[in-house]
Parts: C-alpha cells; sequence; structure tokens
DNA sequence: CTTCGTGCAAAATGTTTGCATAAGC
DNA sequence: GCTTATGCAAACATTTTGCACGAAG
C-alpha cells in the first residue's frame, strides 16, 4: 500500500529528469485522471493548481515525460493525442463511436499471441496499441 | 481474375458517389500504391496524371472515400495519417522504428478473440487496428 | 437544370520553436 | 555558476472551409 501514487518528484528523478514544479503538477494530474484527457485538456487542469502554467510547458512536459517511458501517447483517429501513465498492465482502448467513450480493455490471449508473433518475425516489442471503434449491439428492439 | 484491379468508376458507383474524374484517379492511385501514402504523398501522385487536382481535393475525396467504406485512414504517431485501400483480410501494422518500414501483419486467432471479447461485451467492431512498434532482434553481436 | 464536386485562398487546428528569463542541481 | 526548463509569442504542419465556377446525373 506505499506505492499506490508514487510520489511525482521520485518517479521523475527516477526516470533522470530534472524536478519542476511544473512537471510534477502535469504527473499529478495525469495520475489522478481517471479518463484520457488530451494536452488541452490538460492544459486546463494544471492551470487551476498552477495559473503560470503554459500550453508549451504541457507539450514539452508530456514529451518529456513520454520519452522516459512514465507515459504513453495515444492516437486517436481525427482528434488530438490522448495520454495516460504508463499501464502496468498492457491494455487497448474500445471507443465508442456514438458516445465518444473510452474503454480499457485488456486480454492476456491475445497479448501472448501477439508477442510471439512479432519475436517469430525476428523483431522485438517497443510499444503497442490496439484501437477498436464501436457501438453498441442491439440486443432488443430500440 | 476479373476483379483484381476492379473499374474506380464502378466502385465509386457502388459506393453511392458521383463518379469525377479526380475521384477516378485518386482511387487509382491508392490501389497502385504498394505502400501507405500520405495526403501529402498522394496529392504528388495524383498531380503527375492530374496537373490540376488540388490538395484540398484530395482531402475531401479521402474522407469521402473513407466515409463509404472504400479506404482506410491510418493514424500513425507524430506523422500526417496514411491511407490504404479497405483490406479484404483485416490486418495490422508493425512500424519499424528505426526504418520507418511499415509491415502488414494478420493473425486470424488474434482477431477471433479480440472479435468475441468486444461481442462479449455488448459491442459490435466498426474498425479496429494494432499498431505495433518494434525493433530488428540483434541475433548476433552487432 | 439542379445538385454536388472542385480549385483557390484563407482559416482553423494541434503542436513546435526561438528567445530572454527563471529555476534546478 | 552552469545547465536545463519555462513563458510568451510567433512559426509550423496538417487539415478544413467559404466561395465562385464547372462538371455530373
Amino acid at each position: 500500500m506505499s506505492d499506490q501514487t508514487p510520489d511525482p518528484a521520485q518517479a521523475l528523478r527516477d526516470a533522470g529528469l530534472r524536478v519542476t514544479q511544473q512537471r510534477m503538477t502535469l504527473l499529478s494530474a495525469l495520475t489522478d485522471a481517471a479518463d484520457h484527457p488530451s494536452a488541452d485538456e490538460l492544459f486546463l487542469r494544471v492551470k487551476a493548481v498552477d495559473e503560470s502554467l503554459s500550453l508549451a510547458t504541457v507539450y514539452r512536459t508530456l514529451s518529456a515525460l513520454e520519452e522516459a517511458g512514465l507515459i504513453r501517447k495515444l492516437s486517436f483517429e481525427n482528434e488530438p493525442a490522448r495520454f495516460e501513465i504508463t499501464p502496468v498492465l498492457e491494455h487497448d482502448h474500445l471507443v465508442d463511436v456514438e458516445t465518444g467513450a473510452v474503454i480499457e480493455v485488456a486480454n492476456d490471449e491475445i497479448n501472448r499471441l501477439r508477442a510471439e508473433m512479432v519475436h517469430a518475425m525476428g523483431y522485438e516489442i517497443i510499444s503497442q496499441h490496439t484501437l477498436i471503434r464501436v457501438r453498441k449491439r442491439q440486443t432488443r428492439i430500440e
């Protein structure tokens, strides 16, 4: 129960990054986020904490955090990039095209098959992501 | 051996779209493409056929073709969208981060598991795509 | 002949960058 | 003190749009 929400300062230090107020604010905002915010949405959230934090810093910090492997960038279709704390358990995303809802899904069997396939081709996986656009199935008359 | 490269005009008509010279040129360019060109790359290729064809038309046509289901838009990371003729057999893409090469891969087992999972959650798949960023595995000393 | 697609230029969007200042180490 | 991060505004790349004209059905 000690590293549920690890100290952002420590996480930054461990990643070899300088610990600044802005980076801690941003990392905390992402850690606290239940959704998958875009740079712009994050900007609004961190501004509520630190009025002076700029959008440029949000972008620069997101790049730095991604490069350090602390966060993951998700490229959805026809919309700005979204971000999430690097998941401990690999998972993918369903996007309900009607509501816009993003649902996380994990399937060990699929992950295993994928890793095997890639390995057999002589590659190693750096990162992976599956995006499935879905619609609620009509189980009854509507 | 009759519908290997179907008549673009017919394909457009079947999709309920007006048959214009520009759309045929673009659809042919994509059908002939061995790679996954971006809007800009396609623009260069179609301009070689029809000098007057504009970039705006390329974008508008790509949107129309995608909506009609004739082509698929691929959202890669940190680069413009790429396009391909809608594949008959569902497949995903490996991107070699060192060379930039895009490799198509298909795995029926994975596709089946995915469809099952999504179905069990009460959804139906509209479209799906897996992007795997990879690096060549060192099999020997380098 | 009516509707829809096109070209052009301008605009909108999302993201990056140069520079002077401020903060981390 | 030396190095790196930040804020601001300007630049950038990609994609979208308003409008007048031309082509498709």
